[in-house]
RNA sequence: GGAGGGAUACCCAAGCGGCCAACGGGGGCAGACUGUAAAUCUGCUGGCAUUGCCUUCGGAGGUUCGAAUCCUCCUCCCUCCA
């Protein structure tokens, strides 16, 4: 095999789809770097892992030497929102482009190497359009064209409305490749139809086309629907070690996989081999210990990731607690439930109740029955369920 | 502009005068078990309170001993017609 085909089997791991592959072989064979394109919104980034599937294969890219071009969309994110029927958003002040720039660099450059990342942004050259321009670039589409696109298509077969600017959207993230003389553009398998707009429009200009790229959305923890904060099924990646470790736990058996192939840098044949190992009767707990250090050591650091493990191990053999709990002062006297919520280990005493009467409540390690006992004056661990604890003193001030 | 249909707890979705704090599913939480916070099984899932009270079924009124259920008006959404 050589160093070629090498190349190309990284690239593709993991890629929805390659469009065209033949231009991609034909590219990496002209041994100079390709200048390697993805768009982000200007919003306010809290990425996850999710967002980490496309930033780890512009790492990739980098890895072999090509030129990874972050791009930020400040151009659009200035006019607002055209997908959905949602309430224009209010366009972001310059101020506000340059916070998010910067948290994006924080996240980033845990993937990505600052030295060999350019970071753009598409008011640089859309700023200067003016509306004559716009207007010839919006002559190099035609409508049928803009049809073609899934949900354009099944909004104007269902008579729904499509305002105008919405069909300009594409066509300005399109002529970001052009005026960026983009090689690859790496993409969401959703933004498909938009990466496909940027190769007409090269080829309008006098451009050899884009190779497209798209990678799949991530699942969440759940297994089932897409990362996504909204989902409440995702894994930050400004978490804590011991969280991150833990929702990486929580994950099922078989998404595990899944997570190997989009989220880890081991070749693929070592996730085979360990997906064999798995087969032949290994713990895949052990398999997926390796996986989440991996991932936390990536956002944190290896001892971080390894104490994380060391914690995690200990909570579920020895039932013991975390080095670190909420500490709270209350006045004696009141009952076992009131404590439990003003400690904000339930959110309500009636939930506290429940939760005792289930047997998921603990003070020092006993487990307590009676929600409307009252505690004497003193210093406990309060534990419920098994993640949530609370030191709490009570104080006997009358 | 006209004609119909709909709005129920975190989400979906029953209920159509009292047995409704409201079936069922999803999600979430807890317990058991285990190979982990996987899988499986079971339970819980409005609030407050020493088992009684308070708020909830789009909003505001009304009928009734009693309404999520009936009436009136309003708001929003959907479908069909112009």
């Amino acid at each position: 095999m050589n160093s070629q085909s090498a190349d190309l089997e990284l690239l593709r791991r993991g890629a929805d789809e390659i469009l065209i592959e033949a231009d991609l072989v034909k590219k990496l064979a002209e041994q100079r770097p390709l200048r390697i394109k993805a768009g982000f919104d200007p919003t306010a980034p809290d990425l996850h892992l999710g967002h980490t599937v496309l930033i780890n294969k512009m790492r990739q890219f980098q890895d072999l030497g090509h030129e990874v071009i972050f791009l930020i969309g400040d151009f659009t994110g200035m006019i607002g929102d055209p997908s959905g029927k949602n309430a224009t958003r209010p366009p972001m002040t310059p101020e506000q482009v340059t916070e998010n720039a910067k948290t994006y660099k924080e996240q980033i450059f845990r993937i990505l190497d600052p030295e060999r990342t350019r970071l753009v942004f598409n008011s640089e050259w859309m700023g200067q359009m003016s509306a004559a321009d716009m207007i010839q670039l919006a002559a190099r589409h035609t409508v049928a064209r803009m049809l073609e696109r899934d949900d354009f298509h099944k909004r104007y077969q269902a008579n729904q409305a499509i305002a105008i600017h919405e069909f300009l959207y594409p066509l300005v993230q399109g002529y970001d490749s052009v005026a960026l003389q983009a090689d690859v553009e790496l993409g969401g398998t959703d933004q498909k139809f938009n990466l496909l707009v940027g190769r007409q429009l090269q080829e309008q200009y006098g451009q050899p086309p884009q190779v497209i790229l798209t990678m799949p959305i991530l699942e969440g923890t759940d297994g089932v629907q897409k990362m996504s904060k909204s989902l409440n099924n995702y894994i930050g990646i400004k978490e804590p070690a011991e969280e991150m470790f833990g929702k990486l736990m929580s994950v099922s058996d078989d998404l595990m996989w899944r997570y190997f192939e989009l989220l880890s840098f081991r070749p693929m044949t070592e996730v085979e081999a360990l997906q064999r190992a798995v087969a032949e009767g290994r713990n895949p707990r052990d398999v997926k210990f390796e996986l989440a250090v991996e991932i936390v050591a990536r956002f944190h650091d290896q001892a971080a990731a390894e104490a994380a493990r060391e914690a995690f191990i200990a909570r579920f053999r020895e039932g013991a607690m975390p080095a670190e709990m909420p500490a709270i002062e209350l006045a004696a006297g009141q009952q076992l439930a009131q404590i439990l919520k003003a400690a904000g280990l339930t959110p309500s005493t009636s939930e506290a109740h429940r939760m005792v009467q289930q047997g998921a409540v603990r003070m020092d390690g006993e487990r307590l029955a009676d929600s409307r006992a009252e505690i004497a004056p003193g210093c406990y661990i309060f534990q419920v369920g098994k993640r949530k604890f609370a030191r709490v003193t009570l104080t006997a001030d009358k």
